[in-house]
Order: C-alpha cells, then structure tokens, then sequence
RNA sequence: UGCCUCGUAGCCAAGUGGUAAGGCAUCAGACUUUGACUCUGACAUUCCGGUGGUUCGAACCCACCCGAGGCAG
C-alpha cells in the first residue's frame, strides 16, 4: 500500500487533504509541526482521531525562529519586505515534510495547499482563485518531486462541502490569513523588534519635507495607510526609503509614476526546469495579475526581469514568480529595481 | 501703533441669513497563508476662535475680545 505523510494543521483544507487521500486508498499518517507556542494541536488531534489515521506531533519551534522568524525581522531592519510564507515552505514546512516521509518510511508527503503537480511539474491549482503557487515558487525539485497536492483538482467551496460531509468542525472554520507566527496585529507585534528610528518624509514630487515617520521599517512600497499624513488632494504612497538618511519618499496620486518600474533584479532564482527561458508571465506579488516579461540571465543565478509596460510597487525582498500559462516554473527574490534601466534615486 | 485679510473635525477645504459639501488622514469590515494595493461602511448629534447683540431664524450681519498672517512703518 503506498504510504503518505499528510502535514496536518488542522484546518479544513489539510482535513480534507487526508480524506482525499484516504478514499483513494493511501495509507495516511499525519505529522503536526509545533512552529510557535501560539499555536494549539488540539484541532489536529481531533481530526487524527476521527479520521483514524497515525498521527505524529513533532516540535520544529527553536528552528522556525531561527530561520524564518529571525530572517524576517532581519530583512526588515535592512529595509525589506520579506515574505516569510515561502522561505517557510522550502525550508521548514517542506523539508521537514520530506523528512518525515523518509522517517516513516512513506512514499510521499502531502500538503493542502492548492496546486498542482503533474510529472514532477509545479500548476496553479484548478481554483484559479486559491491557487498558492507563489508560495511555493521558492521549494527544492527533490521536494517537487516527491510531493502530493490532494486538493489541486478541486476548489474551495468543494473542500468545505466535503469537510461538512464528514461532520468536521472546522468546516467553516475561517480561511487562514496573515503571517502564522502573528497572532496580534502586525504593528504591534514588528513594534519593539525592528529598529524604530524616526525620521524625515519627503514627497518625491517637490522634494518637501511633509512630516515625520516612525520607523523607515514598518513601511513597504505602495503603501498607504499608516502614513498619518493628510491634508492632501490625493492619496499618498510609500514610493522609496533611503536607508542611509533615513528618509521616506512619498508621491501623491494613484497613478503617479514614482511607484511605476521597467525591470528588477532577481537572485537566489529557483527553477524547477534546467531550460532558461528568456519570456514569460511574472507577477510579484501574490495577488497580482500577471504580467508578461523578459528574462535576461546573470551569472552566480541571478536574473534581470523586464517588464517595459511598467509595474506598480514592485518591492525588494518580495518574491518574482514565473509562469507559462498555468505551469510555475519558479521564481527568486526581488533584490534591486529599475525604472528605464536606472537605479532610482529614491528607492 | 494704524490699516487689511483670515480663524469651519487630525490636516486641507466648500459654504456669506434658513438650519454644516468634498478630499486626505483615521477607524471598522470585505478581500488575502507576505503589512501592500483595491473595495465597502463609519466619521463636526446642534456645532463653525470666544463673548454679547440684530433677526422668526446666523458659521454667515454688527460690536468687542483672543489668535494667525500681511501691508504700512
């Protein structure tokens, strides 16, 4: 009988994950990884009983704050925006995954993430809405290649109807959202933990000074709200920090085009196919329509991303995924930005 | 010191006798496994620097006071 470990959080989707996998017959043992002290099994316990399967708890707390937890606030204080869900997955929630898999002798581990895996190839999932391919753009070909995703062939709506089939209570538990590690309010959690040094905001447009800030850290390209700042015709964006002078630039307007780029730097780029291709879709954020680009390779695997019609808010430190039609074909992290093949001046 | 202009919510800012527009900010919600963006809703319960007065009725008219700025000196 094939043997799968199932990363079982508790919620409704890795519920449903196991179900799925056990109607078609695999043998299914759950592992729970304790991240943070926050968080409490017990949901995990209950479906594991339920659904009579094995059920392993396995406590990765020391190293999830080692490597995402510290690696989060670290970029921030370098002035990034860091997205800690995908460095998450390949190095902890994936590795460990694959781990667990070889310890209990399985032949694959699952996750209830929405996605799809044919041949040892990375989809969007079949609900276009859910899909959680950026998340997963950054994880290794070995862990690709041995992974499961339950749900890729069925959406949202239909997990809950199954988890409600099976008189589950987290059917209608809320879809999880925000960093896990979080369980306030993000400013009050970044508040004593990032370097709060105050200083000046300038608008990019006359060069005023317009006031002052609370931290260059606590803000991210294309933002807007928590600037404090009004009195102004149009809405105001975080368009650029000198890390140096500590000073954050501001632009007025939706459209104004201090928040529009041509092209970035990518390193750490991760492919899951050896071909580098020069033109693909991208986008660089995870709710973002995709946009069409151009890639040109650098050496030590890095890679310039150019997008000539011009992007809004596209922000160091985040990820750039790759797509071609509905293939992920992987992606690397955001380190510099360029308008018209300049450095900005304000970013 | 004389003359002039102005003083409306956190910030801009309409309204010049008939019972407080709008924008920004803020807050709440929707969306979302990254703090973005976007969207929706709330936001001067009697009040328009203060105190009196005129009027059926004033933020809008009058007087004085306080405060800000400007011109003249």
């Amino acid at each position: 009988m094939t043997k799968v470990v199932v990363g079982l959080s508790g919620g409704v989707d890795s519920t449903v994950a196991v179900i799925l996998l056990k109607n078609k017959g695999y043998e299914v043992i759950g592992v729970t990884f304790l991240f943070t002290d926050e968080f409490d099994p017990k949901d995990a316990i209950e479906v594991a009983k339920k659904l009579n399967i094995e059920h392993h708890i396995l406590d990765y707390k020391t190293i999830f704050k080692e490597k995402v937890i510290n690696n989060f606030i670290n970029d921030y204080n370098k002035g990034l925006t860091p997205n800690p869900c995908v460095l998450c997955n390949r190095l902890i929630k994936f590795n460990f995954l694959y781990e667990s898999m070889l310890k209990y002798n399985a032949d694959y581990f699952a996750t209830g993430h929405y996605a799809k895996v044919i041949n040892g190839k990375l989809y969007k999932s079949s609900d276009k809405n859910k899909d959680q391919t950026y998340f997963l753009s950054n994880i290794t070909k070995e862990q690709l290649n041995k992974v499961l995703f339950p749900l890729e062939g069925i959406d949202k709506e239909k997990v809950r109807h199954i988890a409600s089939e099976y008189g589950l209570i987290n059917a209608t538990k809320k879809d999880s959202t925000d960093v896990c590690f979080i369980t306030s309010n993000f400013k009050d959690y970044i508040k004593d933990k990032i370097i709060n040094k105050k200083g000046k905001v300038i608008n990019v447009l006359n060069n005023e000074v317009i006031g002052e800030h609370d931290g260059l850290n606590r803000y991210t390209i294309g933002q807007r709200r928590g600037l404090n700042m009004g009195g102004t015709k149009e809405r105001m964006y975080v368009v650029g920090k000198d890390i140096e002078n500590n000073i954050l630039y501001i632009a007025t307007g939706d459209d104004n085009e201090y928040l529009i780029t041509t092209s970035c730097i990518l390193d750490n780029v991760n492919l899951f196919n050896e071909e580098k291709i020069d033109k693909c879709n991208a986008k660089f954020r995870y709710r973002q329509d995709e946009t069409e680009v151009e890639l040109n390779w650098l050496e030590d695997n890095k890679v310039e991303v150019i997008y000539e019609q011009g992007i809004k808010s596209v922000t160091p430190g985040q990820i750039c995924t790759f797509y071609k039609d509905d293939e992920c074909l992987g992606g690397g992290i955001i380190k510099e930005v360029r308008k018209n093949n300049k450095k900005l001046w304000y970013l």
